[in-house]
DNA sequence: TATGAATGAGGCTTCATTCAT
DNA sequence: AATGAATGAAGCCTCATTCAT
């Protein structure tokens, strides 16, 4: 009986564990699809069968093809965070560099999110899980922000509000991402990787102090 | 005779020009309805709508709704063009500030052709309009790239590849542009428009000689 | 005031011809098209265009694309019968290989006809015209059926319903033009045109008497 | 344990079975419809509608419009093969009477075949399968073309080359089709089935030797 | 639970015909 | 009379989602 018992919690263990295990082969395929083929291209029958599962199944672990959407985007969100969350520690120039290289290293991927964030914004069967995502941006956000603060007070970056030294990393690795994936440019730039890292370079060291010459505009803090 | 003759030159007249107004009608409801409610969600029955003519009536004009949209991005193109001409003449960093301020200035008009752009990089029925907005813009990039030698000659800007410099200007702006229409960033950023000052500030100053740390990295031209 | 009146009359007269000459031209147009890009392809618009005329001009002259049609039937009925009236004069064959030359000769445009025939047939808004080309169909075969009844009371043709003998000619002469045009037999008969005077030859001697061995079938005319 | 697996594969199965059933009421009320208001007036939706299913349906069963027809003509020339493969086993004019009788037993099916086939012969999105049509035909084609030459060297046939042979009762059963449908003969031609009789006859025995006149034309093969 | 057949709203495009100039 | 811009019905096809088994 016991034996009995035992078997039966662990097959619904197995069986849990089963279902967990199918629903991030969903998210797994419908990542890889959306990166091979772009995000307009991908349907959730062909998500289903590059995984040989039936449609339907798909609708047991995700409410609607959004739903999966959003859990890639919060899965990669999660990822940034606990890469940032070690740099944090101490407010060196670290967590910049962390920054650049989590966002550079995979671009098509980091591309595909902007995108599906972009079609989700505004979809109301998933706003809940978009305010989770917000949330947890906002934290890292607020990590690097105290960083940043740090650093301006002890002179090493430049005296604006904080929120333009985060604002223009992410502008520049966003640029630098969509670059990536232009074509115009990949016949133009050659050496693509040495490009990113050139940006990663000139992004880590955009906002030292000192090295600018239009000290004196508008939005220049008032010290 | 001879009245009726001019009257009836300056009715053909009219109507041409009537059917050009019209043209233009429908390229700026889409422009319009695009920006207004993003890429995928624009119909070509709403663009009709939106100027009260019939469906077919834009087929007229237009043998595809790509056509539509590559008439839009090349139009851009074409405004681009004009603008850098002018900053072109000498080579100054003039030319760098007017492409951050054409591209800066209406950020959602900039992020959209973008969008619109990768839609119909592959679309074969505008194969040959895709074409023209490529030459066209490799224009206006051979042009800043000879500005940006002669800056790096005369040592005002680092010795990298050119195409790096351009690139990276590319990027911040393309990025900035992101950026302004992420909501995220909207509740972040105080003054958005102050920022986007800051980063064609940054932008200019960006590849200035002597500015970065990184020496001796491998994308450095050797000398 | 003699002159100017002639010269009016003159003027309005050659105003008729040429809007005569346009609607000629209007069908020439139409059947060249057809028979060059199948009946499916062409529209109003490439007529037009092809004759270098407004599409509404069209519409002064037929009230419907049907019209047209139905015009172009006529016209080659006319003409079938104009070829017959001769033939049939005496009561020879000669009408039967004058038939097969007619329809064989242009096995395009006969073709052609049949299929728009059909598309027609129905079509109240031209039921006036198709009933006129019936009934000039109906006296081209009583010419034939007449010369048939001869050739059967001669003892030159088999002794059967003479409808029969109109009927095989035409099936076979119908067959023949539609295996002109059937790409599966261009691969496979070598010398087209010989195969065509191959089934005027037969078909011209398809009926004659004594050579048939089925010579109490149910068809056959009671003595 | 063992009752519950069969049943599952008998669901299994039954499912299977009711999809080959929807498939073939798709391809039967498509040739119902297709027959019954010609190949222009048919659509999707109305097929469709036919059979009480959503209009979406159909594409489970077929890519496109044109592969519903296209099954319809496989389906209609394997019925012709396994016909004829039984009279070809001896060369007797069997198989020339099956072929006929084949054609002319459901002419509105006939002619309607040609004319899918005239539409699909250059739609590239079928090619495939009209290649196994034509193959298909091609071994029709042969077999006949083996009698056919077994009997010019018994001299039951005349010396013309075989193709002709075949040609001109392929002409005659398809002459005979489309004179089925044509109402002007409908009216005029009173006992219809005996007609296709007749031609039947008239077609089996049109190639004898020596029933001609024509003995010396060029199309004559070369003893 | 897993399945996949069924659905139908929604999008793009064509073209005969009308009508104001 | 000639024009050709405008129209909109009609057709094909896609795909997220539902639901019976």
């Amino acid at each position: 009986m016991s034996t009995h018992l035992t078997s039966s919690i662990e097959r619904a263990h197995k069986k849990v564990q089963q279902f967990r295990a199918r629903e991030q082969a969903i998210l797994d395929a419908a990542l890889e699809l959306l990166i091979a083929q772009g995000e307009d291209r991908v349907t959730v029958e062909s998500i289903a069968e590059h995984i040989n599962i039936g449609k339907g199944t798909i609708y047991k672990h995700f409410r609607s093809k959004g739903e999966i959407y959003v859990q890639l985007l919060l899965d990669y969100e999660k990822k940034l965070t606990n890469s940032l969350q070690e740099a944090l520690k101490d407010s060196s120039a670290a967590a910049a560099r962390i920054y650049f290289e989590f966002r550079l290293s995979h671009p098509e991927r980091d591309r595909l999110f902007q995108r599906l964030e972009e079609k989700l914004r505004y979809d109301p069967s998933v706003a809940e899980q978009i305010a989770a995502l917000h949330e947890l941006r906002a934290s890292n956000r607020d990590g690097l922000n105290k960083m940043i603060k740090h650093r301006i007070d002890i002179g090493a970056l430049e005296d604006v509000d904080p929120a333009f030294h985060y604002g223009i990393c992410w502008a520049l690795a966003q640029g630098a991402v969509e670059l990536w994936h232009n074509p115009f440019f990949n016949d133009y730039v050659g050496d693509k990787q040495a490009f990113l890292e050139f940006v990663s370079e000139v992004g880590i060291n955009m906002g030292r102090a000192g090295i600018r010459s239009g000290k004196n505009a508008s939005y220049k803090a008032k010290s």
